[in-house]
DNA sequence: CGGTGTCTGTTCGCTACCGAACACAGGCAT
DNA sequence: ATGCCTGTGTTCGGTAGCGAACAGACACCG
Protein backbone atom coordinates (compact mmCIF):
# COMPACT_ATOMS: atom_id res chain seq x y z
CA UNK A 1 0.00 0.00 0.00
CA UNK A 2 1.18 3.15 -1.04
CA UNK A 3 2.39 5.75 1.64
CA UNK A 4 1.20 9.36 1.67
CA UNK A 5 3.94 10.41 0.12
CA UNK A 6 4.63 7.72 -2.79
CA UNK A 7 4.93 8.62 -6.29
CA UNK A 8 1.74 8.04 -7.61
CA UNK A 9 0.10 10.68 -5.18
CA UNK A 10 0.10 12.51 -8.38
CA UNK A 11 -1.09 9.85 -10.58
CA UNK A 12 -4.12 9.39 -12.35
CA UNK A 13 -5.19 6.39 -13.60
CA UNK A 14 -7.27 7.32 -16.26
CA UNK A 15 -4.63 9.64 -17.64
CA UNK A 16 -1.63 7.13 -17.09
CA UNK A 17 -3.39 4.65 -19.41
CA UNK A 18 -2.87 7.22 -22.10
CA UNK A 19 -0.30 6.76 -24.73
CA UNK A 20 2.60 9.17 -23.79
CA UNK A 21 1.86 11.94 -26.21
CA UNK A 22 -1.60 12.43 -25.42
CA UNK A 23 -1.17 12.21 -21.56
CA UNK A 24 1.55 15.24 -22.33
CA UNK A 25 -0.87 17.06 -24.34
CA UNK A 26 -3.56 16.73 -21.92
CA UNK A 27 -1.69 17.25 -18.69
CA UNK A 28 -0.44 20.64 -20.17
CA UNK A 29 -4.28 21.45 -19.53
CA UNK A 30 -4.44 20.52 -16.42
CA UNK A 31 -3.27 23.00 -13.25
CA UNK A 32 -2.61 20.65 -10.54
CA UNK A 33 -4.43 21.62 -7.35
CA UNK A 34 -5.25 20.30 -3.72
CA UNK A 35 -8.81 19.56 -2.37
CA UNK A 36 -9.70 20.22 0.54
CA UNK A 37 -11.86 18.29 3.25
CA UNK A 38 -15.25 19.62 2.51
CA UNK A 39 -14.72 21.50 -0.36
CA UNK A 40 -17.76 21.06 -2.78
CA UNK A 41 -16.65 20.97 -6.19
CA UNK A 42 -20.16 20.61 -7.86
CA UNK A 43 -23.58 21.04 -7.00
CA UNK A 44 -26.72 19.70 -8.56
CA UNK A 45 -28.29 21.95 -11.03
CA UNK A 46 -25.40 23.69 -11.63
CA UNK A 47 -23.16 24.05 -14.65
CA UNK A 48 -19.63 22.03 -14.77
CA UNK A 49 -17.09 24.70 -14.97
CA UNK A 50 -13.91 22.38 -14.34
CA UNK A 51 -13.33 18.39 -14.44
CA UNK A 52 -11.42 16.90 -12.18
CA UNK A 53 -9.25 14.08 -12.02
CA UNK A 54 -8.17 12.91 -8.42
CA UNK A 55 -4.78 11.77 -7.87
CA UNK A 56 -4.19 11.41 -4.01
CA UNK A 57 -7.92 12.77 -3.19
CA UNK A 58 -11.31 11.41 -2.47
CA UNK A 59 -14.41 12.93 -3.94
CA UNK A 60 -18.10 11.27 -3.34
CA UNK A 61 -20.86 12.25 -5.72
CA UNK A 62 -24.24 12.27 -3.60
CA UNK A 63 -28.13 12.54 -5.00
CA UNK A 64 -29.48 16.05 -4.14
CA UNK A 65 -31.66 15.28 -0.48
CA UNK A 66 -35.32 15.65 -1.57
CA UNK A 67 -37.24 14.15 0.88
CA UNK A 68 -34.15 11.69 2.19
CA UNK A 69 -31.21 12.19 4.25
CA UNK A 70 -28.97 12.02 0.83
CA UNK A 71 -27.02 9.34 -0.73
CA UNK A 72 -23.96 8.42 -1.70
CA UNK A 73 -24.13 6.86 -5.44
CA UNK A 74 -20.18 6.90 -6.31
CA UNK A 75 -16.96 7.02 -5.12
CA UNK A 76 -14.10 8.66 -6.89
CA UNK A 77 -10.50 8.50 -6.17
CA UNK A 78 -7.40 8.41 -8.59
CA UNK A 79 -9.21 5.95 -10.66
CA UNK A 80 -11.94 8.10 -11.83
CA UNK A 81 -12.99 11.61 -13.03
CA UNK A 82 -15.27 14.42 -11.44
CA UNK A 83 -17.96 16.12 -14.45
CA UNK A 84 -18.57 13.32 -16.73
CA UNK A 85 -21.89 14.64 -18.18
CA UNK A 86 -19.24 16.66 -19.96
CA UNK A 87 -17.72 14.10 -21.88
CA UNK A 88 -21.56 13.19 -23.14
CA UNK A 89 -21.56 17.02 -23.67
CA UNK A 90 -24.16 17.47 -21.15
CA UNK A 91 -22.86 20.59 -18.73
CA UNK A 92 -25.31 20.57 -15.85
CA UNK A 93 -25.06 17.73 -13.33
CA UNK A 94 -27.40 16.49 -10.65
CA UNK A 95 -25.23 15.40 -7.96
CA UNK A 96 -23.13 17.08 -5.55
CA UNK A 97 -19.60 16.51 -5.61
CA UNK A 98 -17.94 16.54 -1.94
CA UNK A 99 -14.68 15.88 -0.98
CA UNK A 100 -14.03 13.61 1.51
CA UNK A 101 -10.37 12.82 1.19
CA UNK A 102 -7.72 15.85 1.12
CA UNK A 103 -5.13 15.50 -1.30
CA UNK A 104 -3.95 16.52 -5.17
CA UNK A 105 -6.36 16.52 -8.23
CA UNK A 106 -5.73 17.64 -11.97
CA UNK A 107 -8.14 20.55 -12.96
CA UNK A 108 -9.47 21.00 -16.69
CA UNK A 109 -11.66 23.89 -17.44
CA UNK A 110 -14.93 22.26 -19.51
CA UNK A 111 -13.17 23.78 -22.26
CA UNK A 112 -9.94 22.25 -22.09
CA UNK A 113 -12.03 18.93 -21.89
CA UNK A 114 -13.83 19.88 -25.18
CA UNK A 115 -10.48 20.72 -26.79
CA UNK A 116 -8.56 17.35 -25.27
CA UNK A 117 -11.16 15.17 -26.31
CA UNK A 118 -11.71 16.29 -30.12
CA UNK A 119 -7.49 16.26 -29.83
CA UNK A 120 -7.05 13.18 -28.50
CA UNK A 121 -8.79 9.56 -29.38
CA UNK A 122 -7.55 7.62 -26.87
CA UNK A 123 -8.59 10.03 -23.79
CA UNK A 124 -12.41 9.80 -25.78
CA UNK A 125 -12.58 6.15 -25.49
CA UNK A 126 -10.73 5.96 -22.09
CA UNK A 127 -13.57 8.48 -20.59
CA UNK A 128 -16.53 6.88 -22.86
CA UNK A 129 -15.11 3.18 -21.42
CA UNK A 130 -15.13 4.68 -17.70
CA UNK A 131 -18.83 6.01 -18.14
CA UNK A 132 -20.01 2.36 -18.94
CA UNK A 133 -17.89 1.56 -15.92
CA UNK A 134 -20.00 3.87 -13.75
CA UNK A 135 -23.46 2.82 -15.53
CA UNK A 136 -22.75 -0.48 -14.30
CA UNK A 137 -21.27 0.55 -10.80
CA UNK A 138 -24.67 2.63 -10.63
CA UNK A 139 -26.61 -0.28 -11.24
CA UNK A 140 -24.94 -2.36 -8.47
CA UNK A 141 -25.36 0.65 -5.60
CA UNK A 142 -29.12 0.42 -6.72
CA UNK A 143 -29.06 -3.25 -5.26
CA UNK A 144 -26.52 -2.43 -2.27
CA UNK A 145 -28.48 0.54 -1.11
CA UNK A 146 -31.70 -2.07 -1.06
CA UNK A 147 -30.63 -5.57 0.11
CA UNK A 148 -27.67 -5.13 2.23
CA UNK A 149 -27.36 -4.54 5.57
CA UNK A 150 -25.17 -1.26 7.58
CA UNK A 151 -22.46 -3.02 8.46
CA UNK A 152 -21.66 -4.43 5.21
CA UNK A 153 -21.96 -1.78 3.32
CA UNK A 154 -20.14 0.60 5.72
CA UNK A 155 -17.14 -2.00 5.27
CA UNK A 156 -17.15 -1.68 1.39
CA UNK A 157 -16.62 1.63 1.84
CA UNK A 158 -14.25 1.76 4.10
CA UNK A 159 -12.44 -0.45 1.45
CA UNK A 160 -13.12 1.29 -1.29
CA UNK A 161 -11.86 4.61 0.42
CA UNK A 162 -8.82 2.74 1.51
CA UNK A 163 -7.87 1.92 -2.27
CA UNK A 164 -8.81 5.42 -3.55
CA UNK A 165 -7.09 7.12 -1.00
CA UNK A 166 -3.89 4.60 -1.10
CA UNK A 167 -3.68 5.10 3.06
CA UNK A 168 -5.15 2.23 5.44
CA UNK A 169 -6.03 5.65 7.62
CA UNK A 170 -8.44 8.87 6.90
CA UNK A 171 -10.55 10.72 8.31
CA UNK A 172 -14.50 10.67 8.17
CA UNK A 173 -16.97 10.90 11.34
CA UNK A 174 -19.95 8.69 12.22
CA UNK A 175 -22.14 11.20 10.91
CA UNK A 176 -20.83 11.87 7.53
CA UNK A 177 -20.28 8.50 6.80
CA UNK A 178 -24.16 8.37 7.75
CA UNK A 179 -24.54 10.84 5.38
CA UNK A 180 -23.04 8.53 2.71
CA UNK A 181 -24.30 5.41 3.70
CA UNK A 182 -28.14 7.18 3.46
CA UNK A 183 -28.68 5.79 7.51
CA UNK A 184 -28.71 7.49 11.17
CA UNK A 185 -25.87 8.20 12.68
CA UNK A 186 -26.77 6.03 15.41
CA UNK A 187 -26.74 2.92 12.96
CA UNK A 188 -22.76 3.58 11.61
CA UNK A 189 -22.10 3.95 15.47
CA UNK A 190 -23.28 0.32 15.38
CA UNK A 191 -21.99 -1.23 12.67
CA UNK A 192 -18.88 0.72 13.44
CA UNK A 193 -18.76 -0.88 16.83
CA UNK A 194 -19.13 -4.29 15.81
CA UNK A 195 -16.34 -3.91 13.08
CA UNK A 196 -13.73 -2.44 15.97
CA UNK A 197 -14.57 -5.36 18.46
CA UNK A 198 -13.89 -7.74 15.48
CA UNK A 199 -10.58 -5.70 15.13
CA UNK A 200 -10.75 -5.26 11.29
CA UNK A 201 -10.81 -1.19 12.49
CA UNK A 202 -9.76 0.99 14.94
CA UNK A 203 -11.44 4.95 15.27
CA UNK A 204 -11.30 7.44 17.83
CA UNK A 205 -12.90 11.26 16.62
CA UNK A 206 -13.06 10.55 13.31
CA UNK A 207 -9.41 8.88 12.64
CA UNK A 208 -10.07 5.91 11.36
CA UNK A 209 -7.81 3.24 10.83
CA UNK A 210 -7.84 -0.54 9.10
CA UNK A 211 -6.55 -3.09 10.90
CA UNK A 212 -7.34 -5.97 8.93
CA UNK A 213 -8.37 -5.90 4.97
CA UNK A 214 -9.30 -9.29 4.73
CA UNK A 215 -11.13 -9.30 7.68
CA UNK A 216 -13.40 -6.43 6.50
CA UNK A 217 -13.25 -7.87 2.92
CA UNK A 218 -15.14 -10.83 4.32
CA UNK A 219 -17.57 -8.50 6.25
CA UNK A 220 -18.43 -6.31 3.19
CA UNK A 221 -21.48 -6.66 0.58
CA UNK A 222 -20.29 -8.52 -2.62
CA UNK A 223 -20.78 -5.55 -3.94
CA UNK A 224 -17.03 -4.36 -3.19
CA UNK A 225 -15.81 -7.04 -5.27
CA UNK A 226 -17.99 -6.58 -8.33
CA UNK A 227 -17.32 -3.15 -8.66
CA UNK A 228 -13.62 -3.46 -8.64
CA UNK A 229 -14.20 -6.10 -10.97
CA UNK A 230 -16.31 -4.09 -13.47
CA UNK A 231 -13.58 -1.34 -13.24
CA UNK A 232 -10.89 -3.60 -14.30
CA UNK A 233 -12.41 -5.71 -16.99
CA UNK A 234 -12.93 -2.27 -19.03
CA UNK A 235 -10.16 -0.17 -18.16
CA UNK A 236 -7.33 -2.52 -16.20
CA UNK B 1 -53.31 8.90 -24.20
CA UNK B 2 -52.80 7.27 -27.39
CA UNK B 3 -55.01 4.11 -27.71
CA UNK B 4 -53.03 0.71 -28.90
CA UNK B 5 -53.58 1.14 -32.31
CA UNK B 6 -52.89 4.62 -32.11
CA UNK B 7 -50.78 5.89 -35.08
CA UNK B 8 -47.34 6.65 -32.64
CA UNK B 9 -47.66 3.05 -31.61
CA UNK B 10 -44.47 3.22 -33.88
CA UNK B 11 -42.54 5.90 -33.03
CA UNK B 12 -39.32 5.89 -30.92
CA UNK B 13 -38.86 9.42 -29.17
CA UNK B 14 -35.07 9.56 -29.54
CA UNK B 15 -35.20 8.65 -33.75
CA UNK B 16 -38.36 11.07 -34.05
CA UNK B 17 -36.37 13.82 -32.75
CA UNK B 18 -33.19 13.37 -35.59
CA UNK B 19 -33.46 15.31 -38.62
CA UNK B 20 -35.23 13.76 -41.61
CA UNK B 21 -32.64 12.45 -43.72
CA UNK B 22 -30.62 11.09 -40.56
CA UNK B 23 -34.09 9.53 -39.48
CA UNK B 24 -34.67 8.16 -42.64
CA UNK B 25 -31.10 6.71 -43.13
CA UNK B 26 -31.37 5.23 -39.71
CA UNK B 27 -34.55 3.57 -39.94
CA UNK B 28 -33.69 1.99 -43.53
CA UNK B 29 -30.47 -0.03 -40.93
CA UNK B 30 -33.08 -1.15 -38.82
CA UNK B 31 -35.32 -3.59 -39.08
CA UNK B 32 -39.02 -3.72 -37.41
CA UNK B 33 -39.84 -6.87 -34.50
CA UNK B 34 -42.43 -7.35 -32.27
CA UNK B 35 -41.40 -7.90 -28.90
CA UNK B 36 -43.38 -10.87 -26.49
CA UNK B 37 -43.64 -10.91 -23.02
CA UNK B 38 -40.62 -12.62 -21.51
CA UNK B 39 -38.76 -12.53 -23.82
CA UNK B 40 -34.96 -11.80 -22.75
CA UNK B 41 -33.21 -9.51 -25.07
CA UNK B 42 -30.19 -8.87 -23.11
CA UNK B 43 -27.90 -11.28 -20.63
CA UNK B 44 -25.37 -10.23 -18.01
CA UNK B 45 -21.97 -10.91 -19.13
CA UNK B 46 -23.12 -11.71 -22.92
CA UNK B 47 -22.08 -9.84 -25.66
CA UNK B 48 -24.43 -7.10 -27.15
CA UNK B 49 -25.43 -8.47 -30.86
CA UNK B 50 -28.89 -5.93 -31.60
CA UNK B 51 -29.55 -3.05 -29.86
CA UNK B 52 -33.74 -1.81 -29.73
CA UNK B 53 -35.80 1.41 -29.79
CA UNK B 54 -39.06 0.38 -28.45
CA UNK B 55 -42.19 1.67 -30.05
CA UNK B 56 -45.22 0.75 -28.63
CA UNK B 57 -42.76 -2.40 -26.11
CA UNK B 58 -41.48 -1.77 -22.95
CA UNK B 59 -37.99 -3.42 -21.61
CA UNK B 60 -36.74 -3.41 -17.75
CA UNK B 61 -33.21 -3.46 -17.37
CA UNK B 62 -32.62 -5.55 -14.33
CA UNK B 63 -29.71 -5.94 -11.95
CA UNK B 64 -28.56 -9.68 -11.57
CA UNK B 65 -29.25 -11.52 -8.38
CA UNK B 66 -26.40 -12.18 -6.63
CA UNK B 67 -27.44 -13.00 -3.40
CA UNK B 68 -30.71 -10.73 -3.63
CA UNK B 69 -33.94 -11.81 -5.52
CA UNK B 70 -33.29 -8.90 -8.36
CA UNK B 71 -34.20 -5.11 -9.04
CA UNK B 72 -35.11 -2.61 -11.95
CA UNK B 73 -33.00 -0.33 -12.56
CA UNK B 74 -34.61 1.20 -15.08
CA UNK B 75 -37.66 0.83 -17.45
CA UNK B 76 -37.20 1.64 -21.50
CA UNK B 77 -40.02 2.53 -23.81
CA UNK B 78 -40.49 4.58 -26.59
CA UNK B 79 -38.54 7.36 -25.24
CA UNK B 80 -35.23 4.79 -24.87
CA UNK B 81 -33.32 2.84 -25.87
CA UNK B 82 -31.69 -1.12 -25.06
CA UNK B 83 -28.25 -1.35 -25.56
CA UNK B 84 -26.15 1.37 -24.39
CA UNK B 85 -23.21 0.44 -23.39
CA UNK B 86 -22.96 0.24 -27.48
CA UNK B 87 -22.54 3.93 -27.85
CA UNK B 88 -19.87 3.94 -25.50
CA UNK B 89 -17.90 1.66 -27.33
CA UNK B 90 -18.58 -0.77 -24.97
CA UNK B 91 -19.71 -4.46 -25.88
CA UNK B 92 -21.00 -6.56 -23.18
CA UNK B 93 -23.75 -5.35 -20.81
CA UNK B 94 -24.02 -6.40 -16.69
CA UNK B 95 -27.77 -6.03 -16.99
CA UNK B 96 -30.46 -8.21 -17.85
CA UNK B 97 -33.42 -6.52 -20.62
CA UNK B 98 -36.36 -8.75 -19.77
CA UNK B 99 -39.38 -7.85 -22.07
CA UNK B 100 -42.63 -6.03 -19.86
CA UNK B 101 -44.79 -4.86 -22.49
CA UNK B 102 -45.17 -7.03 -25.67
CA UNK B 103 -45.23 -4.39 -28.63
CA UNK B 104 -43.26 -2.75 -31.88
CA UNK B 105 -39.72 -1.99 -31.43
CA UNK B 106 -36.59 -1.28 -34.01
CA UNK B 107 -33.75 -3.25 -34.07
CA UNK B 108 -30.29 -2.13 -35.12
CA UNK B 109 -26.98 -4.89 -35.39
CA UNK B 110 -24.03 -3.26 -33.17
CA UNK B 111 -22.49 -2.99 -36.56
CA UNK B 112 -25.11 -1.16 -37.94
CA UNK B 113 -25.61 1.10 -34.88
CA UNK B 114 -21.46 1.67 -35.00
CA UNK B 115 -22.01 3.11 -38.53
CA UNK B 116 -25.14 4.99 -37.81
CA UNK B 117 -23.36 6.94 -35.30
CA UNK B 118 -20.39 7.69 -37.35
CA UNK B 119 -22.46 8.69 -40.07
CA UNK B 120 -24.92 10.87 -38.32
CA UNK B 121 -23.99 13.53 -35.32
CA UNK B 122 -27.15 14.25 -34.52
CA UNK B 123 -27.45 10.39 -33.39
CA UNK B 124 -24.65 10.34 -31.98
CA UNK B 125 -25.46 13.65 -29.80
CA UNK B 126 -28.86 12.19 -29.03
CA UNK B 127 -27.89 9.17 -27.65
CA UNK B 128 -25.11 10.97 -25.59
CA UNK B 129 -27.71 12.77 -24.15
CA UNK B 130 -29.57 9.94 -23.53
CA UNK B 131 -27.01 8.33 -21.36
CA UNK B 132 -26.72 11.19 -19.49
CA UNK B 133 -30.12 11.12 -18.36
CA UNK B 134 -29.83 7.54 -17.83
CA UNK B 135 -26.89 8.23 -15.27
CA UNK B 136 -29.05 10.78 -13.62
CA UNK B 137 -32.10 8.90 -13.73
CA UNK B 138 -29.97 6.00 -11.91
CA UNK B 139 -28.97 8.10 -9.56
CA UNK B 140 -32.21 8.83 -8.58
CA UNK B 141 -33.20 5.29 -8.69
CA UNK B 142 -30.58 4.28 -6.13
CA UNK B 143 -32.51 6.54 -3.39
CA UNK B 144 -35.62 5.46 -4.54
CA UNK B 145 -34.85 1.91 -4.13
CA UNK B 146 -33.04 2.50 -0.68
CA UNK B 147 -35.58 4.95 0.95
CA UNK B 148 -39.62 5.20 -0.09
CA UNK B 149 -42.18 2.82 1.04
CA UNK B 150 -43.40 0.10 -1.33
CA UNK B 151 -46.85 1.57 -2.01
CA UNK B 152 -44.93 4.91 -3.19
CA UNK B 153 -43.00 2.87 -5.58
CA UNK B 154 -45.63 0.54 -6.66
CA UNK B 155 -47.82 3.62 -8.29
CA UNK B 156 -44.29 5.08 -9.27
CA UNK B 157 -43.79 2.23 -11.72
CA UNK B 158 -47.11 1.69 -12.71
CA UNK B 159 -47.12 5.54 -14.00
CA UNK B 160 -44.05 5.15 -15.81
CA UNK B 161 -45.35 1.92 -17.41
CA UNK B 162 -48.22 3.84 -18.80
CA UNK B 163 -46.11 6.20 -20.03
CA UNK B 164 -43.84 4.42 -21.70
CA UNK B 165 -47.20 1.73 -22.79
CA UNK B 166 -49.23 4.22 -23.93
CA UNK B 167 -52.20 2.32 -22.45
CA UNK B 168 -53.84 2.82 -19.08
CA UNK B 169 -54.18 -1.27 -19.59
CA UNK B 170 -51.22 -3.99 -18.88
CA UNK B 171 -50.45 -7.85 -17.92
CA UNK B 172 -48.18 -7.91 -14.86
CA UNK B 173 -48.48 -9.82 -12.12
CA UNK B 174 -47.73 -9.23 -8.29
CA UNK B 175 -45.30 -12.06 -8.49
CA UNK B 176 -43.00 -9.65 -11.11
CA UNK B 177 -44.08 -6.56 -9.91
CA UNK B 178 -42.56 -7.90 -7.26
CA UNK B 179 -38.87 -8.95 -9.03
CA UNK B 180 -39.27 -5.23 -10.81
CA UNK B 181 -38.90 -3.59 -7.16
CA UNK B 182 -36.97 -6.04 -5.35
CA UNK B 183 -39.85 -6.77 -2.43
CA UNK B 184 -41.93 -10.24 -1.70
CA UNK B 185 -44.84 -10.55 -3.58
CA UNK B 186 -46.80 -10.50 -0.57
CA UNK B 187 -45.31 -6.72 -0.17
CA UNK B 188 -46.41 -5.74 -3.79
CA UNK B 189 -50.38 -7.63 -2.87
CA UNK B 190 -50.44 -5.38 0.40
CA UNK B 191 -49.62 -2.41 -1.74
CA UNK B 192 -51.59 -2.94 -4.70
CA UNK B 193 -54.60 -3.77 -2.00
CA UNK B 194 -54.38 -0.12 -0.92
CA UNK B 195 -53.91 1.58 -4.24
CA UNK B 196 -57.01 -0.63 -5.20
CA UNK B 197 -58.96 0.32 -2.19
CA UNK B 198 -58.21 3.85 -3.17
CA UNK B 199 -59.50 3.45 -6.64
CA UNK B 200 -56.35 4.66 -7.99
CA UNK B 201 -56.26 1.29 -10.07
CA UNK B 202 -57.99 -2.14 -10.76
CA UNK B 203 -56.57 -4.93 -11.44
CA UNK B 204 -57.83 -9.10 -11.50
CA UNK B 205 -55.29 -12.00 -12.08
CA UNK B 206 -52.66 -9.77 -14.19
CA UNK B 207 -54.32 -7.18 -15.95
CA UNK B 208 -54.14 -3.90 -14.20
CA UNK B 209 -56.08 -0.65 -14.78
CA UNK B 210 -55.01 2.51 -14.20
CA UNK B 211 -58.34 4.29 -13.34
CA UNK B 212 -56.79 7.51 -11.25
CA UNK B 213 -54.17 8.69 -12.46
CA UNK B 214 -53.59 11.99 -11.05
CA UNK B 215 -54.12 9.87 -7.70
CA UNK B 216 -51.64 7.38 -8.53
CA UNK B 217 -49.44 10.51 -9.13
CA UNK B 218 -50.04 11.82 -5.01
CA UNK B 219 -49.72 8.11 -4.00
CA UNK B 220 -45.99 7.83 -5.81
CA UNK B 221 -42.93 9.14 -4.43
CA UNK B 222 -41.23 12.11 -6.53
CA UNK B 223 -39.25 10.27 -8.07
CA UNK B 224 -41.78 9.68 -10.87
CA UNK B 225 -41.83 13.52 -11.65
CA UNK B 226 -38.09 13.82 -10.91
CA UNK B 227 -37.18 11.35 -13.65
CA UNK B 228 -39.49 12.52 -16.14
CA UNK B 229 -38.21 15.77 -15.58
CA UNK B 230 -34.69 14.84 -16.00
CA UNK B 231 -35.85 13.64 -19.63
CA UNK B 232 -37.45 16.43 -20.31
CA UNK B 233 -34.72 18.80 -20.00
CA UNK B 234 -32.02 17.07 -21.49
CA UNK B 235 -34.28 15.52 -24.28
CA UNK B 236 -37.78 17.23 -24.74
C1' DC C 1 -8.41 25.86 34.68
C1' DG C 2 -13.05 25.63 33.30
C1' DG C 3 -16.12 26.08 29.22
C1' DT C 4 -17.76 24.77 24.91
C1' DG C 5 -18.31 22.17 20.90
C1' DT C 6 -17.54 17.81 18.58
C1' DC C 7 -17.69 12.98 18.49
C1' DT C 8 -19.31 8.64 20.21
C1' DG C 9 -22.31 5.41 22.91
C1' DT C 10 -26.91 3.90 24.60
C1' DT C 11 -31.81 3.68 25.23
C1' DC C 12 -36.89 3.82 24.07
C1' DG C 13 -40.92 2.57 21.36
C1' DC C 14 -42.20 2.14 16.56
C1' DT C 15 -42.69 0.71 11.57
C1' DA C 16 -41.78 -1.47 7.20
C1' DC C 17 -40.47 -5.31 5.62
C1' DC C 18 -38.80 -10.14 5.89
C1' DG C 19 -39.37 -15.58 5.42
C1' DA C 20 -42.45 -19.10 5.71
C1' DA C 21 -46.64 -21.10 5.42
C1' DC C 22 -51.37 -21.73 4.30
C1' DA C 23 -56.18 -20.67 2.19
C1' DC C 24 -58.84 -19.72 -1.63
C1' DA C 25 -60.55 -18.49 -6.20
C1' DG C 26 -60.54 -18.42 -11.35
C1' DG C 27 -59.44 -20.65 -15.48
C1' DC C 28 -57.84 -24.36 -18.21
C1' DA C 29 -57.29 -29.28 -19.55
C1' DT C 30 -58.50 -33.94 -19.15
C1' DA D 1 -67.22 -32.87 -13.28
C1' DT D 2 -62.42 -33.36 -11.56
C1' DG D 3 -58.12 -31.88 -10.98
C1' DC D 4 -54.32 -28.69 -11.51
C1' DC D 5 -51.92 -24.45 -12.06
C1' DT D 6 -51.67 -19.64 -11.56
C1' DG D 7 -52.65 -15.57 -9.14
C1' DT D 8 -54.16 -13.35 -4.98
C1' DG D 9 -55.17 -12.73 0.09
C1' DT D 10 -53.88 -13.51 4.96
C1' DT D 11 -51.37 -14.77 8.99
C1' DC D 12 -47.33 -15.53 12.10
C1' DG D 13 -43.12 -14.30 14.54
C1' DG D 14 -38.80 -11.98 13.72
C1' DT D 15 -35.52 -8.11 12.55
C1' DA D 16 -33.17 -4.04 10.67
C1' DG D 17 -33.55 0.32 10.81
C1' DC D 18 -36.20 4.65 12.23
C1' DG D 19 -36.87 9.21 15.17
C1' DA D 20 -36.02 11.21 19.32
C1' DA D 21 -33.59 11.96 23.24
C1' DC D 22 -29.87 11.90 26.49
C1' DA D 23 -25.12 10.97 28.54
C1' DG D 24 -20.29 10.64 28.53
C1' DA D 25 -15.68 11.50 26.55
C1' DC D 26 -12.29 13.98 24.35
C1' DA D 27 -10.09 18.34 22.45
C1' DC D 28 -9.33 22.72 21.89
C1' DC D 29 -9.50 27.55 23.35
C1' DG D 30 -9.69 31.46 26.06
Amino acid sequence: MPSANSPNRFVNRLLAALPETDRLAILTRCESVELQVGEVIGEPGERIRDVYFPAGSLVSLITPPDDHPGLEVWLVGNEGMVGTPLVLGVEVTRLRALVQGAGPAWRMTAEGLGDALRQSAALHRTLDRYLSVLMSQGAQMVACARFHVVEARLARWLLMSQDRAHSDHFHVTHETLAAMLGVRRVGVTKAATALQQGELIRYRRGDVTILDRTGLRAAACDCYGTAEAIYEQLLG
